[in-house]
RNA sequence: GCGCCCGUAGCUCAGCUGGAUAGAGCGUCGGCCUCCGAAGCCGAAGGUCGCAGGUUCGACUCCUGCCGGGCGCGCCA
């Protein structure tokens, strides 16, 4: 309807500037909203406004102009002039229940546009390393991310979703050190665990599994392990420098294949972890990209020669370092220490690469908002290659602060005492998860209440939306208990007959769904869907108090059996979007 | 110090890429339970859009400078 109308004023333009002696302005872009309050229509355009200027006339008279030469349309009722230029297009009741109709017509499909024409965008998101499980901060990427992946889909966008496996580097070796000390001390070998170890539950989980796959294989004396290291923080030294040395020395008791059965084995054990926990709350993914395939296949080597050639490479105090500063990043940054070792930023670079070498149109990273320093050594990196940078696009999710009630939960990454994501799971309930984490702006902090995500009450807006769906399961259900039978086709014939203001505006919500799609895919807002969700089943709720569906008249009851079944095929489409299931019961 | 994000009703937040009288929910206040689901329903009050300039027909929206809050600035990941 939109386009149509858009199409009307472009016809219009023409006319009016032919019988004017203009001049086609340049950007003919018909800018069409929806009009808000009841007197202003269901369409709005600032069309005559933009005109004013370049055709040099007050915006009413190009106005009324206008609206001269619109071309009669059989769904447009009348159109006036408003405010300072607006013209407001009035549409027919038959246009604007056509869209029930509509619904039932293509049920799953509603909603659905083409505006990303097949487009090929890779999205990457959570990418936690694999030291330990999630917890509630990656929790929020996880729902943003799958959300925004299913919504670029119903624009359809070919979406490719990518976790990228941070299985390579000092970390995974602090952490094959951390198993090692626990799997030892299991075995009476008892070893002052490192301060800059991991510390977590599940280290002695992976330590036991260890214990249970191969016995005694890593045992090693701890007087061997430890005689000679540099003192730990607790003793007044380093921490870094301590694991550093009891890797190195756990390395060369066991043998590079001891040692890295441990490593593979803790690693593997933490991926699995993470890849149940983010399938079960429904979080899938096209590929699981691991850092040590890229640092083995010689993606991050040709990606450093390749930067190299282009003379973005120099060198200083042994280290090889990428001139970013030369592609606006504000440091240069180091991809190669002094000790040969590649940093995390290299194989990000090669990472990077791949992606657009892989053939993805866009790339949308997803990152946790104390990781928005990367972005601009990794847009400088692709510059680099001369790839256009505007092709990748960063959307950074700002962190969520647990409440339970108004009590603010402490959560500290030491000690181990943060919140998993699996803990906040299964206390909440997936639904509730998915739908809080999306439901506010990413780049706002979020306010995430337990006690309120749990409530069953309608204060609660998951509870709320899924209550309007399940209601009208009930609805149908009571139809079936009382024996009426219901007339599909009648009911899409009498749509007519809807002409109170709670289905005029119900009617006037559904017809937004489509539009909200297209706008919240363009911007990769998925709280846009969130939020309207709340406000359609606003919409429902308050007709449902003020009208008995089941009335005797069948043509009406029929009529309103198909608005509200066509408002529940909305609600699941967009709770679909979100994650969200949509009960046939509360 | 530099960079990124945020600042809208008492609280938590929307605000459709610059439009008309800035909107929801919670809370507050006032009414409501014979009715397809009352842990609900209906209504009202509540605002210097952080401050000050600028851009233009028009600014919550764009630009600049302040103020306040969060985060980041390693040959860490």
């Amino acid at each position: 309807m939109k386009d149509e109308l858009a199409d009307l004023l472009r016809q219009a333009l023409h006319g009016l500037c032919q019988s004017l002696g203009e001049p086609l302005p340049d950007p003919v872009a018909i800018h069409l909203e929806r009009g808000r309050g009841e007197g202003h229509g269901d369409y709005a355009s600032n069309l005559a406004m933009r005109l004013a200027k370049p055709l040099r006339r007050p915006p009413r008279e190009l106005a009324d102009a206008l609206i001269e030469h619109l071309p009669i349309h059989p769904h447009v009722e009348r159109v006036e002039v408003a405010g300072p230029g607006f013209i407001n297009f009035f549409l027919t009741q038959d246009a604007a229940s056509a869209v029930v109709a509509r619904i039932h017509r293509e049920g799953a499909e509603f909603g659905r546009c083409n505006s990303g024409g097949g487009e090929r965008i890779i999205i990457e998101f959570v990418s936690a390393n694999p030291t330990g499980p999630l917890h509630v901060g990656h929790g929020r990427g996880a729902a943003f991310g799958a959300a925004l992946g299913n919504l670029l889909e119903a624009a359809g966008y070919d979406v490719h979703r990518e976790y990228y496996v941070n299985d390579a580097g000092r970390q995974m070796h602090i952490l094959a050190a951390s198993v090692l000390v626990r799997y030892l001390e299991h075995r009476g070998e008892a070893v002052a665990f490192p301060a800059n170890g991991y510390r977590g539950d599940y280290i002695h989980d992976i330590a036991r599994d260890l214990e249970a796959n191969a016995g005694e294989r890593y045992r090693i004396a701890a007087a061997e392990l430890t005689a000679g290291l540099p003192a730990d923080a607790n003793a007044g030294g380093d921490k870094e420098a301590y694991i550093d040395a009891l890797i190195t020395r756990a390395r060369a008791l066991l043998g590079e294949t001891r040692y890295q059965e441990i490593l593979s084995a803790a690693v593997a054990a933490i991926t699995h972890d993470i890849e149940d926990d983010l399938a079960a709350f429904g979080v899938r993914y096209d590929r699981w990209y691991s850092e040590h395939s890229l640092v083995a296949s010689g993606a991050v080597d040709r990606a450093l020669e390749k930067l190299t050639t282009a003379g973005a490479i120099y060198e200083d105090n042994g280290a090889q370092w990428f001139r970013a500063t030369d592609y606006g990043d504000d440091k240069d940054r180091v991809v190669r220490r002094a000790d040969g070792q590649i940093t995390y930023f290299a194989s990000d670079i090669a990472y990077h690469l791949d992606k657009f070498e892989r053939g993805f149109a866009r790339a949308i990273d997803v990152f946790g908002a104390d990781h928005h320093g990367y972005m601009a050594r990794v847009r400088a990196s692709l510059e680099a290659f001369g790839h256009d940078t505007d092709r990748l696009t960063f959307r950074l999710v700002q962190f969520a602060i647990l409440y339970r009630g108004h009590e603010r939960l402490a959560m500290s990454t030491r000690s181990g005492e943060f919140v998993t994501l699996r803990e906040l799971r299964e206390e909440v309930g997936n639904d509730a998860g998915r739908f809080f984490y999306v439901m506010r702006r990413p780049e706002q902090h979020l306010d995430f209440d337990l006690e309120l995500a749990k409530s069953r009450s309608n204060d609660n807006p998951v509870y709320y939306i899924q209550y309007a769906h399940a209601r009208v399961c009930s609805v149908l259900a009571q139809l079936e208990e009382r024996g009426i039978e219901h007339d599909h086709s009648a009911g899409l014939a009498g749509l007519g007959r809807l002409n109170e203001a709670h289905e005029q505006a119900l009617i006037h919500a559904l017809g937004r769904y489509p539009e909200l799609i297209e706008s919240a895919a363009a911007s990769q807002e998925p709280h846009q869907i969130a939020q309207y969700l709340r406000e359609l089943a606003a919409a429902f709720h308050t007709y449902y108090n003020a009208h008995t569906f089941l009335v005797d008249d069948a043509e009406l009851r029929d009529a309103r059996l198909a608005l509200i079944t066509a408002t529940r095929q909305v609600i699941r489409n967009g709770l679909a979007i979100l994650g969200v299931s949509a009960p046939q019961s509360m």
